[in-house]
DNA sequence: AATGAATGAGTCTTCATTCAT
DNA sequence: TATGAATGAAGACTCATTCAT
């Protein structure tokens, strides 16, 4: 069997394992499911795969590679767009990412939080995961990321599409956070009962003004800024 | 045996159920150990609550309610503090709640969302969940929460601390956003190798400094700004 | 449930055990089968026995414990019998042990194998064996079992009836090393073909006769040595 | 291929085989190991042997006929050696071989237990035991070694240094016993506690003395035997 | 001859939950 | 109220063996 079949195979059980965690988590997805999902016995996910943890590495692999070359699309040709154009059509696609590939999505903050278990107790970090080979990968991976986004804003800067008082690194990283939060309340935000006056609509806009206004100042809010346009 | 000594009892199980998910999350904690924990048995467990999940949707009942009574403090005696004041109170108290209170901020996110899922698809829910006579009181809890963080918004707007521009809404729930962000990457910030140049402190400068210019717009931005020496 | 219904339990469950061990050996035995035969749910034998290993170890003890019993019994009461007497008794209750208990028997022998093992490299050894409270326990037993042994034998130099010359110590072992052997080989000489004039029988009185040898000295073979009529 | 090429490819399997054998046993070693130390696929493995307990049966195969072998060197050229002296060289052999050849001579003790569980019922063997080419070869093989070690007693009654009042057959069973059960217990012994005066090297001391006190009578315990000075 | 991908029955073990007492 | 023995459905993972190539 070619390394084309082993791929091919590899990617067939993956699909099957992100079909199946999107719809009901990692917790509830048995292996089972995953093999009969791929058309292939048990023994076979557990031939590619060391172990369930390691299957969860690779689709997280997967996920930020995904995000990588999403990444790198939005730079588009050298010298194409400014720096804020980027960040426009990164923060869009981080966005539409995290709503269309939810799984990737929560893999990566999950992969965050290893990273920082990482830290405090190696010892306590699952065995499965530690020993995955995708782990070790992933740590370069999720730093190539990083690097991307805060080019952006560097590019930004220098060619003045972005207010030149702003630290690279940590704005990037505020705009991320900025992102992943909006993500993880903004399902919430529409049951909020009518005594408060919002709804996912109004807070969309309101957010995307103030992600803006981070990159670009407040000093002129009522100038409209067509680039946003773009976003959602 | 009267209603005090019961609520005694739901609260011992409770906080040895907050001590072990603290410790080893809700997944790796049994109910055995909880019971053993609190000096009862496993039935009682189940007396008191219904479920294991009824159990975690106890828990994040109280850590909203703690959430809340920590906001409600923020605001201090009427008229006491500029609405910013409370604002930067609020963010400050919220960040050592996440931080020190973990299992609590986990529980409201997990519960944020549950609330999601409630909405694309309430079927999917585990019933153990739903049943929970905690989650329909959440709902109410949560809230209240929001419109604290809303109410002081709307008090800098008034009293002229925080920009007038913008809508109470849709900051409140960005600026939670940037803190759940925040809290959910600034673990992983710190392994960033030298390449890019931050650490978890520079970013906790950026972030802070970010935060508050949205409250205050950057038109000043080299304008001392004394309040925000309190957070953190 | 009191303690002694517990004890019931525990010994159906140990018998249940010891039936199928001994039927078809430990790895052909399903911990499954050993609920079943106890009529209980696998859990429960989970419940007494922290593991497959545990019960085994569990069957060691009771063999051990069983084959002191035995041993105590050779001994009847104090003055009543000669050190050989004794010793002709415990030779022969331990060759109906070894025949009779076989999975008794067999669980010691690997017992003993176990405290070989613990003291070439105690890491190589099943943690579900070293962490099973019966292991501990089993190492008392058996030195106890031991020095029975070595007891009737310096009970026998010094009332006369066993050789002076002897050292209690390593007789005791090498007699113990030659039942042992001769359980173990004793099966298979009886299908040596015609060409080798042995069978079952004869050797067993071979065995016998060269056994008391030793604890009486070969200077008078020819002597008829009435005592040896009640072995085997 | 040729014949040679099979054998010299059979023989890679079993000596990785062995090598796996003896570091962690049968049950724990897999074939695909095996088929990796010896740098084959583990097709080819059961292309060469039908079954794993087939590879076993092989092993055991090896391992009398090796002992066959060092039987045979021990009597030394015809007339050269009196048979008491053969006997010492056989013991001697014989306890080196299952010290430095473990897997072997468990091996061979496993198959002795096959053949007693073969009288007691053939149906209960594992089929792919019987089925083994091997297996009808040992019976024949194990024979030969009894025999050889009868023939040294017989030999050493003849020349007279061997007590003529023995039965050959009987005692050359007797003292294999003694070897056996020497060899399952001597790593155990030096484990026993203070309070049992012991050590294996005051047995190995004593268990020698009455091994050959059996071949030449106990009446003259105070000569000096300068033979057993070869042994171990 | 040789490979190694593929199978799938088999196994131990866990644990939330129940219920007789 | 309170106990903890009892249940049994899961579930992850293994591995001897086969077979298409």
């Amino acid at each position: 069997m070619g390394v084309y079949e082993r791929q091919q195979k590899e990617k067939k059980i993956l699909e099957a394992a992100i079909h199946l965690f999107s719809e009901k988590g990692f917790h509830a997805t048995k292996v089972d499911e995953v093999a009969k999902k791929a058309r292939i016995s048990k023994g076979l996910v557990y031939f590619y795969y060391k172990s369930k943890e390691d299957l969860y590495m690779a689709i997280t692999k997967k996920g930020v590679d995904e995000l990588k070359e999403i990444f790198n699309k939005a730079f588009g040709k050298p010298k194409e767009k400014t720096g804020l154009e980027v960040m426009t059509d990164l923060a869009e696609s981080y966005l539409s990412f995290a709503r269309d590939k939810k799984v990737f999505h929560d893999a990566i903050l999950h992969f965050l939080g290893l990273l920082d278990q990482y830290q405090v107790d190696k010892e306590k970090l699952n065995p499965l995961i530690l020993n995955s080979q995708y782990f070790t990968k992933l740590v370069q991976s999720h730093h190539d990321l990083a690097k991307l986004g805060i080019k952006a804003i560097s590019t930004g800067i220098k060619d003045g599409s972005i207010r030149p008082d702003l630290h690279a690194e940590s704005t990037f990283y505020t705009l991320w956070s900025m992102m992943i939060g909006y993500c993880r309340i903004s399902g919430s935000v529409s049951l909020e009962p009518g005594e408060i006056k919002i709804n996912t609509e109004s807070w969309k806009n309101g957010f995307i003004k103030l992600f803006f206004e981070i990159l670009k100042g407040s000093s002129t809010p009522s100038v409209s800024q067509p680039v946003q346009g773009k976003l959602f």
